[in-house]
DNA sequence: CGACCAATTGAAAAATGTCAATTGCCGTGG
DNA sequence: CCACGGCAATTGACATTTTTCAATTGGTCG
């Protein structure tokens, strides 16, 4: 691995670093062991599978958008979760178990690999970063359930949702401001993620633009009220932040 | 506590630990500890809360059916999980987090608790608890997925999917064959989970019906023909029961 | 220019939801 | 024992949502 120096491993890696500490903080030798462990990162291009080079390998996206996503029988997608720079994804389904999912690029993105055998032993040696690397699994779970009821709403909702919880990553990511945030979605995306048509998700749109919680300028997505478009899809910031409280309360796997 | 034999804590717990196995063994004296700490199981009618008396407490189901649910503004319930007898479920949402997530009772069913910081510490000295614990979020992260993926199916597949995944569950917790299969669940519930509602959830079954791959008698739901059920509904087993093979991928945790 | 992709639009079909009424079953209480 | 009420399931008719197909536009890039 080509070695960095400390100040370019932070420019690198500081999403990566800010999305583990909401579990907790990293020591500085926690954060300094973890970032040596990020290799090179590569640019790859939309609507490509992230595939590590090895099975071994873990993805961390350091920029651009990618998605979990499944594909039925019937040729139909459908996105688990979007992905956005900071993440960590093992590496794709396929290899490792039966399972059906993939990871793939959205748009554009900049992807590191990390060791899994490195990793493991940090895990085991580090309390922080056992900590952190648990609460990212609590953290998927808690949107994928957020997902799972987000299906029982009409597809107005449903789209707004996921533009809201975009956003909300994005902010906590530092990569959105507060007020209006551009997302670089097209709404064939939008649309397997809201298990809906991309028909319709155009039709849903024009709603939203009509409301003007949402705007289209240069093939851009742009929020332009996040509280009301949050009032309309019922999203609350809350339910995916508690993933902190929910840890401590739930820290059956201990951390120290 | 109330004491138990250790002929009676094999029998109340067997369902737990042969749940908890499927992520490797466990030792005798783990099992032992584990099933030292289960209280003394109590009777829960159908369609309550599963609320511990202490936020402290952790739940075990023992007989019955449960789930985890939501609901929405509207007043739409939307099941995102079954539970079955061998399950564990961290206290109810509310106490412990913004989340909106509850537990409770479909019908009726025998719980018991176990202390969360007797649990902890049991995680924290014994690496295959730990290990078995972990193996619990990797599975319901993978069953929220797969629920996710059944929501873009038809209404017909994804009737059909719950009742494959209720199915194969129960028969790996050995409380169904591999043929004919009961199952206590009203359509109401069974449209809470599906994501539409119960008059739909009644057509649908007379499709199933007329099909002979389900059958209703004595208000039980019954599969009468589990391999046809499951692909009509595209339902593999292996897409849950690979949680071991991913976990041993994606042993971050450390499992000792 | 020409090919391609994202987005839009209209019209018709299909899937699903809602409302309302009916049946059958079961446990409760007279 | 029987009447009653409540719950689960079913059914029909109708409204709404969503999908599908097809055609069109506008932009980007080679």
């Amino acid at each position: 691995m080509r070695s960095h120096s400390r100040r370019e491993r932070s420019c690198l890696g500081g999403a990566f670093i800010r999305r583990l500490e909401r579990a907790g903080t990293l020591s500085d030798l926690e954060q300094e062991v973890l970032l040596s462990l990020v290799g090179t990162p590569l640019d790859v291009a939309a609507r490509q599978a992230i595939i590590g080079q090895h099975a071994e390998r873990i993805c961390l996206v350091m920029s651009g958008l990618a998605c979990r996503y499944a594909t039925l029988p019937d040729g139909t997608r459908r996105i688990a979760a979007f992905i956005i720079p900071g993440d960590l994804v093992g590496s794709p389904a396929g290899f490792t178990s039966g399972l059906p999912w993939r990871v793939g690029t959205l748009i554009r993105c900049s992807v590191a690999g990390l060791s899994r055998p490195d990793l493991c032993t940090l895990s085991r040696t580090y309390p922080g970063i056992r900590r952190a690397l648990q609460w990212l699994m609590q953290d998927e779970l808690n949107r994928a359930r957020a997902w799972l009821l987000n299906d029982s709403q009409p597809s107005l909702q449903r789209v707004a949702y996921l533009l809201c919880e975009l956003q909300a990553r994005l902010e906590a990511a530092g990569l959105a401001g507060q007020g209006a945030c551009e997302l670089s979605l097209s709404q064939a995306d939008l649309a397997d993620a809201a298990a809906t048509s991309h028909v319709h998700v155009s039709r849903v749109l024009q709603t939203l633009f009509s409301e003007r919680l949402v705007s289209l300028g240069h093939q851009k997505l742009t929020i332009t009220d996040v509280p009301r478009l949050r009032d309309l899809a019922g999203f609350d910031p809350g339910h995916l932040a508690a993933g902190v409280a929910e840890l401590e309360a739930n820290d059956l796997l201990g951390s120290g």
